[in-house]
DNA sequence: TCTATTGTACCGAACGGTCGGTATATTATA
DNA sequence: TATAATATACCGACCGTTCGGTACAATAGA
């Protein structure tokens, strides 16, 4: 086990949280660089072409993340219901309770990180996939199965989003509760 | 009443149009100098406390219009469905069917645009609190209307993120059409 | 009425500072 | 000692902000 791919994913993490906290524009190498404990220097040599390799990074792990944490739970054997439960429990932990916003959000709304735009689009797309058919196992007939994991996105979406402008970390922890339950209905 | 070459509430539109793409961060003087074809000391001029005091003025701009055309049809002597129809249409216009993103969920979201939170906290309690009453309205117990206002909201926010990161505006305006009779449902 | 004076709307140049990025020197490791 | 990793010094561009100044309408004073 290479040391030096532990010391690289714990880099990518702390750009991670920064990034996600400040934005895009609001994340900037000093910050980064500082949060690193890398000088400038040190993450060129890691990061060759700047901050977009830098948020590249993230993302390639942000997707290895869901992937493991969020999306394989959905792809197990086990109950549909439990399924999701384990899907949203990572989601829970993954967002410390909705303490902490959603870098797939913060990317796809800001226009300053456009050629990003496709790889989020991506990683919500294979979520909602694996959602989507973890419904249809649940009983849920193929054409509502779609729209309903799309909308399930939406809520937790949402919920993250409102939670932090209230400074209510609850209410996202309420909607990721109800949601199994409301997905699996009739 | 003096003759402006450049009324304060279409400068206020425009410092909007910008600011809710780009984010706190990414809009720029000159980009809002541009935007609104005033140079940059005519800005300074209308806005003497800089890019924070455009926002401010942006952010008290949308509060009206939150209020009076989003919150105000909530209020009437409707029946609750009409009036949740009536504000979808609004929401679902302000939005231009889910093709502009929210300037709410971007300063809420973004951790520089702090100073902002508590206005955008009050903007989303009270479309809350106008909401909860007219499930009320609608029949639906005290306890649950609340929540279910914000499970509303959250899910009105997370289409739009969704809808935008995905490409896909249909999903917003779907999301709208489906919410009246979900929301009132016994 | 014909000037001064004042006040408002506007402009672009320029400020100090920070941005993302690079070149190079220094240190650690093997 | 050769190379990977980090630190330092620096770059031009752009940031938000300030400044000196122009155009012009309204007002005041003669």
């Amino acid at each position: 086990m290479p040391a030096l791919l532990h010391a690289r994913e714990a880099v990518i993490g702390r750009l991670l949280g920064v990034i996600r906290r400040e934005g895009y524009d609001g994340a900037s190498l000093a910050r980064l660089s500082q949060a690193t404990g890398l000088g400038k220097g040190s993450l060129y040599h890691h990061f060759p072409d700047g901050k977009d390799d830098m948020v590249a990074a993230v993302l390639a792990h942000l997707e290895t993340v869901v992937g493991t944490h969020i999306i394989a739970p959905l792809e197990t054997e086990d109950p549909p219901l439990t399924r999701l439960r384990d899907m949203l429990a990572a989601v829970e932990a993954f967002y410390r309770g909705g303490r902490e916003s959603c870098l797939l959000a913060s990317l796809g709304i800001g226009e300053s990180a456009r050629p990003f735009h496709p790889r989020v689009k991506r990683i919500f797309e294979r979520w909602i996939a694996a959602l989507a058919a973890t419904l249809r196992a649940g009983g849920v007939p193929r054409p509502a199965s779609r729209t309903r994991a799309e909308d399930a996105l939406a809520r937790i979406e949402g919920a993250l989003v409102l939670a932090r402008a209230l400074g209510k970390p609850a209410l996202f922890a309420r909607t990721l509760r109800t949601l199994p339950s409301e997905l699996l209905r009739p």
